[in-house]
DNA sequence: CTCAAATCTTGATGTACATCAAGGTTTTTT
DNA sequence: AAAAAACCTTGATGTACATCAAGATTTGAG
């Protein structure tokens, strides 16, 4: 009845959680076993909350499987996309280290199965293995250049070359496909490039009448022309 | 000769460049002594670069006198002041924990004294002081939280509420006056804005008109109305 | 499969802000 | 203290993009 909850119990036997997630996945296998007695894991139907702005927190969120959102609310009231969490990527750390209460909201984008850690039991760990400090430290200082270089973006680009950048940075680096598949909808990609879905339909049609891009379906964009983009 | 190098060198004997910094000034004196012997200290000139875009890095660098400002270059050219360093912050972190190249350029604002502390060096102190981990942490997350607020700014605020937004914060809470000093000229400011000089100085006196605030001097600015500023 | 709701497109219009330019002021240098 | 350099202001002009609106398409629920 509570099978969900516990993730030990939640899935198939060898199901680690955490063996996917870059900040746990060094461990040795008994650090890994103690580890997953701490973890709890949780599913969220699309469209869930997983928490809201405003809410105490006290748990680090890992997403094991699934798509979730993680956005904020402006002064203004406007829905801001801040980031979209894959399979292994974790949030909730603002809340872990600072004051216990989110500036964001979290929800599923997809069907999506969370493991979630309290803030104690993280604590602990860190302080017995300084290892996985060391990883989440990368970890943060990637989350930090990489939202340095989207209020660089915002302030400085255009949102022709905004869109351009997002494209070209979809490309899976290993395929050799140059088709990208829009991770969420246009209205969405709109709040997170910080415009309009009708500027991003218009761009794109600029995009697709210069030769730079196909648009395939509505969630396939072929690029036909990385450099092209990048000098728009 | 290298006196300036060495910082149990550089000045009075107990001037602990780390015993001002939150991350460190937690330890015990052993330990500070401890830190206190891996630490280089430099100084820079007002206008001096305390390292560049592109270059490798090794260090982490904290600031114990001065300011700095870190600014990147976008894909465009543009300058994009990052944040302003006061005594207590530290800056470096980005490279340390991943790729060894800096993303971001740090120059002084005026005559600043730096402590280095070498990539290695803090390793072997963050495996062997796990608290030391966590304010760094704690640090992290503070940043990211407030570098995501300033990315939310860009894409939803209008110029107007930003620079609101900007003076408002600016005004220490302790402090009874509501006399607000610019940290930077109004170029500058622009830049950490995402606007230009022009707009700044246009904004202002509409504030002013408005009997919002009042420019005592150049980088000195009076709040008149904190909540009529906020309501713009 | 059907229908309703959500999302996407396309055009017409408006506006916040950048850009350009040129005179005035402050700061820095010598 | 004088000269040079950097910065700030103010006006005139331009434009990238938001907004509004209404039809077309896709998605999803029953």
């Amino acid at each position: 009845m509570k099978d969900h909850v516990h993730c030990h119990h939640c899935g198939l036997e060898n199901d680690y959680c955490i063996s996917l997630v870059p900040i746990f996945n060094h461990l040795e296998k008994p650090q890994m076993d103690e580890v997953m007695t701490l973890i709890h894991s949780k599913s969220y139907k699309k469209g869930e909350d997983i928490y809201q702005s405003g809410h105490t927190s006290d748990a680090l969120y890992i997403v094991r499987k699934g798509r979730v959102k993680i956005y904020r609310l402006s002064e203004s009231g406007k829905e801001q996309i801040l980031r979209i969490l894959n399979p292994g990527d974790f949030t909730g750390e603002l809340a872990l280290f600072n004051e216990s209460v989110h500036d964001a909201y979290a929800s599923a984008l997809s069907d999506t199965d969370i493991c979630m850690i309290k803030r104690n039991d993280l604590q602990n760990l860190l302080l017995k293995y300084p290892n996985i400090s060391m990883r989440i430290l990368s970890e943060f200082s990637n989350r930090l250049a990489q939202s340095e270089t989207q209020t660089t973006r915002f302030a400085t680009e255009r949102v022709e070359m905004r869109i351009a950048l997002f494209l070209v940075e979809s490309l899976d680096t290993k395929s050799e496909s140059h088709v990208v598949d829009l991770p969420m909808s246009k209205k969405d990609l709109a709040s997170f490039l910080g415009t309009t879905p009708e500027t991003i339909s218009r761009k794109l049609f600029e995009f697709e009448d210069a030769g730079l891009i196909k648009q395939i379906t509505n969630k396939k964009i072929e690029i036909m022309d990385v450099d092209g983009l990048l000098l728009i």
